[in-house]
DNA sequence: TATGAATGAGTCTTCATTCAT
DNA sequence: GATGAATGAAGACTCATTCAT
């Protein structure tokens, strides 16, 4: 058998396939067994790449953040281009929200944060890195304020077969961020 | 022992004693055995009362919504009693991140909902009903979007040992509530 | 199936294999597997009645550890009847040396000292036993010496298809003891 | 890295690498992975030079004999130069019992003789080799009884924290060898 | 020749669930 | 009714051993 030769390339076929299970269904419920069917490889693979299951999920979950900060920085380059404009924040995040892989990917970065409490940092990568990026156009406070929105957002479409309307996002958004008039408050 | 010649009283004895351990570890990691330990009765106790652990954790999920109910019911009267001013909510809201317990059973009822669509009333039960709350003493949209921000800082607080300060609460609550003069919109 | 609801003797069933393996081959190869096996249960049952092996493996050495002490007082009634007689002492250690099963048992006892302190009793229980033992009949100096030339004895007799000769035996034990004239050097 | 073009040595640097580990903390506990790690070698190589596990084991046993080979001749040089007086034996042997790894090793030359018969000869290399050196100073009988002894002081060594005195050591010696007037009984 | 990737057998352990008592 | 004994399925993890490179 042995699948193609490629240590660097199966490891990281594995890392994938436990992220996108930890998205599917939660860290909680990851085993080496789901990985191994999920990633095509044997039992024995996952344990030989990593010592633990533990190990597993932390490379998984780092794998997340990753993808995670991918995502902050295109919302960076779009919200930039549109000079931070609250609707077009809005629209943004509506966006956001419908991409559902992403937001359950953020979520489960926020559940590892809870009970695992090393795995702060990895919560840590996404809130303030919405926060830094948001308060490029707005006073910190506010960005803040935001984040913590766009954070219990992503709970209502983990939860909710309906998205938000953009509408709703959009009175939130500009509410926060100072008002329609205001754009670039500082900066 | 305790419970004897009292079903109903012991299968209610579980029950908390399920809810407790969610609340503190997660549905995920509820067992048969432990919450028998917790609830100090004989394991046969726990499968007698409840077909299967599903049974038992959906009835644990449904106490704490009772919970959640009571709190908001509680939340509804300090409200009312402080006429709804944005200040007084931030403070109630400051509050209730700072309860633990309630915070993470809240949290834990958003869970059950992500992984498991049919415990999303329960999920529903807590969103809505804070919403209905908040409706009172400000517009729908507005109400909706200030639960959204609290369901962010739910969050928040599961994941940092610093609380929100009551300021920044305060800015986010005020702003979406309409400034600080505006204390009854509507209704 | 639930072969005989017994539980304190399914329980001892189960020691009495472990202890039985250990005689055999050793605590170090003991398994939950092998254990099942022997004492014709379920895997289930020996991990239902002990919860770690290390568990079961302490339970079956303490077992042996009685058996030991049974024998030592066996012993005791026997040196006592010969008044402690040099060659009668001789004649009982000849004895004990061919009863393989007991010395299998007794230097597993040791062996599990070796690398396991916290099991050091066990192997106190046996050799400072046997020196009590020795004791009434002889000083306590010689009655040391006695005892660490029976477990060398042991030893030998382990890892030798003939065993020692009465006449060489004899030879220690009256030197040890203090010549064939002395009999109660003291007490 | 090391034993680069020099397969010979690394296989030695295996070898000793087992026999150290052996030694520490028994051979049932050998393992590849461990003893590539204590060797600094690559997992292979353990692999590359000894086609199974036993055999390493057996070769690093082998080698621990040697060691064992090399300890009796010194202590035959030492015995000599003391012309075999009772209490210079009992300080060897005081002296043998002290050195920790020594003695480890000669223990598990015997156990690997108990559990595993093609092994005895191994055993017997250590036994009769102390049989050996003592008889060139005392009858046959007693160099067995002795040898035995020291066996049994061996056991007790490493059950226990507090060494033998070695004015016990003393007397079993001198009792076993004669009296403390005789030197060279015969010869 | 040498190595580390690969795999599956085997181990401990946990637990939901069943069921005799 | 109640309970704890009972069991097997499933999971984490370890490792000897094989083998492509």
């Amino acid at each position: 058998m042995s699948a193609r030769r490629d240590p660097q390339g199966r490891r990281q076929n594995i890392i994938e396939a436990a992220a996108a299970l930890i998205a599917e269904s939660g860290a909680a419920s990851l085993t080496h067994r789901g990985v191994a069917a999920r990633a095509r490889v044997p039992l024995g693979a996952t344990t030989y790449y990593f010592a633990t299951l533990d190990d597993l999920s932390t490379a998984a979950l780092h794998h997340l953040a990753e993808e995670t900060d991918d995502a902050l920085r295109d919302l960076a380059d779009q919200i930039g281009q549109s000079r931070g404009r609250p609707d077009a924040v809005a629209a943004l995040v509506h966006d956001y929200l419908l991409a559902g892989d992403q937001v359950r990917a953020d979520a489960e970065l926020y559940l590892a944060g809870v009970h695992r409490p090393d795995l702060r940092t990895l919560t840590l990568r996404w809130f303030e890195g919405l926060v830094r990026v948001l308060a490029e156009h707005t006073t910190p406070r506010a960005a803040r304020a935001l984040a913590l929105y766009v954070d219990g957002a992503m709970l209502h479409a983990l939860t909710h077969d309906e998205p938000l309307d953009l509408d709703e996002i959009a009175f939130a958004v500009t509410s926060l961020m100072g008002g329609p008039a205001t754009t670039d408050t500082e900066h």
